[in-house]
RNA sequence: GCGCCGGUAGCUCAGUGGAUAGAGCAUCAGACUUCGGAUCUGAGGGUCGGGGGUUCGAAUCCCUCCCGGCGUACCA
């Protein structure tokens, strides 16, 4: 990437400065060099100068020009630089560069705006993670996007992904118990039994459809069976189908786990005992009130935490001990947990818990997702009050298709609050983002299919000239095109998937504005312009597709 | 009370300390003998919640106050 010879440059010219006694500086400070969001302030702009004057004492355009007389760069990539304002230099690259870009993308094709600033890291990301009992809802659908993407975008920066679905099936805990019961009590109804369905009971239709399922299949013969055994197959049974349920809705939306990390496995395995051995040793525990706590708050968190329960029963926070230190004992050196906005509470007692295990708490990421609002005719549709209103993640997918569905949920930063628009979800217009995106991917198949109906060859990528292109429109778009692979280090860094969005959205303005002003088949257009527009319509056309991949939305030839 | 997330154009929201704060929608005004008008162009619209501070420079960082959402379990 450019940005990284101008940053190497730029230091190089400071420590050239320095050393010919022209410039006086302790240590480098850090700069920045950005694309500015006026062109007319150049491709990139640098900060340096201005950074730098304090200690160097200097004036801050003195400094820039200093700077200029040191700095050390390719003909072919500079073409001319200013210095502006209070001391910014702007540099303006030859259009030569941004020609070889439009051929390296040709040359990378669906490799383009892979980096390798990961560096094989590898990084486990934990998300969606429902309890296995009962479907999916909206928020989860937030949730497995979030991490669906940001994993997309982690692996083509370079890390080394996992993605890992945490179920939390603790066979003892009082939910599973509720939902083993709800089953076995809708069975028994079934039969004619005058049982009452408990007020705290799962009072979900597809508990009942669940019941009557099992009672096809496998008729009466556990009416009479004894009801200890009866409530822990039914337990089994019915985590094993809602976790089916939940993999298959999962998998039509294009999230698919390298593993779903079982909680009870931690028992089985015992890990949990073995986790909090390990506290205890390290004398982090306390026990109180006939319970044993983590002693949390000398690591920040507010209070002491339980770790085992009066009852003898570990608390979800054991579990949890125990499943990040298994994580980290699998290798991974960073770990991303992605929440709803009902778990932030949780962060400080899970960082606190993995300092008093001795891990930096800085290795784990938690990412919180805010609330998810549907929104029909300009209105809240409340989930579940009403019949017909859509409530299940499921039924989300079904009525506005993936591709759209995927896209609204990253349509915001994690952090905000998502109205999430179902009229214009399934619109077909520009106002939908998604089509419209999807529409200049499109637009450009329909150009290079049009070109080869009429007969005419695609030029080669490589072989083609480019210098007809320079038309602002042209250039534009390019620069565009540039950004690609930083677009998505960046998403990578701040763990921002939703960027991409932003960045589609912009690029395939960026294509019609281009197509509006830039004719490539008509007869206006002189052959080696049409060629050189082919190549770089081409090379939109990847761009569009690599981005549109990694949101995991397709991107169509023709709609 | 404490904690987390918001507060930016009429609406929904971008904006990793930089230059004249942006986009979409909505409103108004334009562009099709043409490669897909499912597109493009232009205009109006802002005390970036209020007030202090940090610095060459603050929507962005710090302090404080106000408003909204959520959380504050020996539930998971």
């Amino acid at each position: 990437m450019v940005k990284h010879v101008l940053i190497a440059a730029f230091a190089r010219a400071a420590e050239q400065a320095k050393n010919a006694g022209k410039l006086h500086f302790e240590t480098l400070p850090t700069f920045t060099v950005e694309r500015p969001a006026n062109p007319a302030y150049g491709d990139f702009s640098v900060n340096l100068a201005m950074v730098l004057a304090s200690q160097a004492k200097m004036a801050p355009r003195q400094v820039a020009n200093t700077l200029a007389e040191f700095l050390q760069l390719p003909e072919r990539l500079l073409e001319r630089l200013e210095i502006a304002g209070p001391g910014f230099i702007n540099l303006y690259l030859a259009p030569t560069w941004l020609h070889e870009v439009v051929q390296e993308i040709h040359r990378q094709g669906d490799a383009y705006g892979r980096t390798d600033v990961g560096k094989g890291a590898r990084v486990l990301a934990e998300y969606v993670s429902a309890n296995p009992n009962g479907p999916l809802s909206i928020p989860h659908g937030r949730g497995a996007i979030i991490g669906d993407v940001l994993c997309n975008v982690l692996a083509a920066a370079g890390y080394e992904v996992s993605r890992e679905f945490y179920v939390n099936d603790a066979a003892t805990s009082t939910q599973m118990v509720r939902f083993g019961e709800s089953l076995v009590i809708r069975y028994l109804q079934e039969f004619g039994q005058q049982i009452e369905f408990p007020e705290d009971g799962y009072h979900g239709g597809y508990v009942l459809d669940f019941a009557q399922h099992i009672k096809e299949r496998d008729g009466d013969k556990y009416v009479a069976m004894n009801p200890a055994e009866r409530l822990e197959l039914f337990t089994q049974m019915g985590k094993e189908a809602m976790i089916d349920w939940q993999r298959e809705v999962l998998a039509s939306f294009g999230v698919v786990f390298d593993r779903w990390f079982c909680e009870s496995s931690l028992f089985a395995e015992n890990d949990v005992a073995k986790g909090l051995a390990l506290l205890q040793q390290r004398g982090e525990t306390y026990e109180s009130d006939g319970a044993v706590w983590l002693a949390s708050t000398k690591y920040g968190d507010d209070k002491d935490r339980p770790l085992v329960r009066t009852n003898g029963r570990p608390t979800y926070l054991a579990s949890d001990v125990a499943y990040h230190l298994n994580k980290f004992e699998r290798g991974y050196q960073t770990l991303i947990d992605i929440w709803g906005p009902d778990h932030h509470g949780y962060i400080a007692r899970t960082k606190a818990s993995l300092a008093a295990l001795g891990f930096s708490p800085e290795r784990l990421h938690v990412l919180i997702y805010q609330v998810v609002r549907l929104m029909r005719n300009g209105e809240y549709v409340m989930g579940g009050k009403r019949k017909g209103d859509i409530i299940l993640l499921s039924e989300l997918i079904e009525q506005v298709g993936r591709d759209a569905a995927r896209y609204f949920f990253l349509l915001r930063s994690a952090d905000s609050d998502l109205n999430f628009d179902l009229d214009l979800a399934v619109k077909e217009s520009p106002d939908n983002p998604v089509y419209y995106v999807q529409y200049a991917h499109a637009r450009i198949a329909s150009i290079l299919r049009t070109a080869e109906e009429r007969g005419l060859t695609l030029p080669d990528p490589l072989a083609t000239d480019l210098t007809p292109l320079g038309n602002e429109a042209e250039i534009s778009l390019i620069r565009r095109l540039t950004d690609f692979p930083e677009e998505i280090t960046t998403a990578a860094e701040l763990f921002e998937p939703h960027r991409l969005t932003r960045y589609a959205q912009d690029l395939a303005r960026e294509f019609h504005v281009f197509y509006d002003r830039c004719p490539v088949l008509k007869e206006e257009t002189p052959e080696a312009t049409r060629n050189a527009r082919l190549t770089l319509v081409g090379a939109a056309k990847i761009t569009l597709r690599n981005v549109l991949t990694l949101l995991g939305v397709s991107a169509p030839e023709r709609m």
